[in-house]
DNA sequence: AAGAGACCCTGGATGC
DNA sequence: TGCATCCAGGGTCTCT
């Protein structure tokens, strides 16, 4: 699932093969990955336009063209993109391919169809609903306390709310409050100031290494140049059916929050 | 305002 | 072996 680490390994392996490149056209295979405008405008306002940059907001990916018109990009669960040959047969599963000046193609590829693509004019209209970014300096163990107050839902379901913090998921959230030895089902306003620093810290560690890691390939997510990422293979609870906690050796457990698997260590994060 | 749940979507796993 | 059912969870929408 592409969370933060792996559209931010999506955003620096794509750079290099994309900036000062133009497109030169545009294969919906599924029209409906294109959610506004209609296809064919949107076919008609990309082609010819160069890219002139490419950013990152959350999981958000915004391609900017040099007509200032914003490509954005969400790969949702299973979205990928690969980039390939124009003469390469697209890979399975490909519901757009984004041709480009110089025999390059980028392949979207999604099994199931979340994902989308869209033409903004001004992505404040995305980034208003954000919360703050994780790595980014503004994010300080402050800035998270100051969140925390008032609220009752539990640290896990914050966490994954994009307007609470940008850009966690389902899986870095289990592996964060896991490092951070505190219970997904504690209510966001009831965690102690020593607390609220591991987690900060948890948070920061488990994003880092996992772009280091180049992401994780859990289900379906790959790589631009088409391999897997390696981050999964450092998680030490998420997906965890049939392991046992690392530190304890308890089983790991699974529950259900909003209505998103959940996995813990009973022992190591006690409610 | 905040919290909770439904919905979309379909390949792969599981169960009978 | 084959069929039916369940599960996965991004964001968004609706309801309380």
């Amino acid at each position: 699932m592409p969370e933060l680490p792996e559209v931010e390994t999506v955003k620096n392996e794509l750079s290099p093969h994309i900036i000062g490149r133009c497109i030169t056209g545009i294969t919906l295979l599924w029209e409906g990955i294109v959610r506004e405008p209609s296809a064919a405008e949107f076919r008609s306002r990309v082609t010819g336009q160069k890219i002139t940059g490419i950013t990152r907001h959350g999981k958000y990916l915004f391609f900017r063209l040099g007509s200032d018109d914003l490509l954005l990009i969400h790969l949702k669960m299973t979205g990928s993109l690969i980039i390939g040959q124009h003469s390469a047969e697209p890979p399975e599963y490909t519901q757009a391919i984004i041709h480009l000046e110089g025999e390059t193609d980028i392949f979207f590829r999604d099994p199931r169809k979340f994902g989308l693509m869209r033409l903004v004019k001004d992505k404040s209209s995305i980034t208003v609903k954000l919360g703050p970014e994780p790595l980014e300096a503004e994010f300080t163990p402050g800035v998270l306390a100051g969140l925390l107050p008032k609220r009752k839902a539990p640290i896990k379901a914050l966490l994954f709310d994009q307007e609470f913090i940008a850009g966690i998921g389902n899986m870095y959230a289990d592996e964060a409050l896991y490092m951070a030895k505190i219970h997904p089902l504690r209510p966001g306003e009831s965690l102690s100031p020593e607390e609220i620093g591991r987690l900060y810290n948890a948070i920061q560690r488990v994003l880092r290494t996992a772009i280091i890691h180049k992401g994780a390939s859990v289900v379906n997510y790959l790589r631009p140049d088409g391999s897997p990422g390696t981050a999964h293979f450092d998680f030490k609870v998420a997906h965890g059916t049939g392991k046992y906690c690392a530190n304890c050796g308890t089983a790991i457990k699974r529950i259900v929050v909003r209505n998103r698997g959940t996995y813990f260590c009973p022992k190591c994060q006690v409610i």
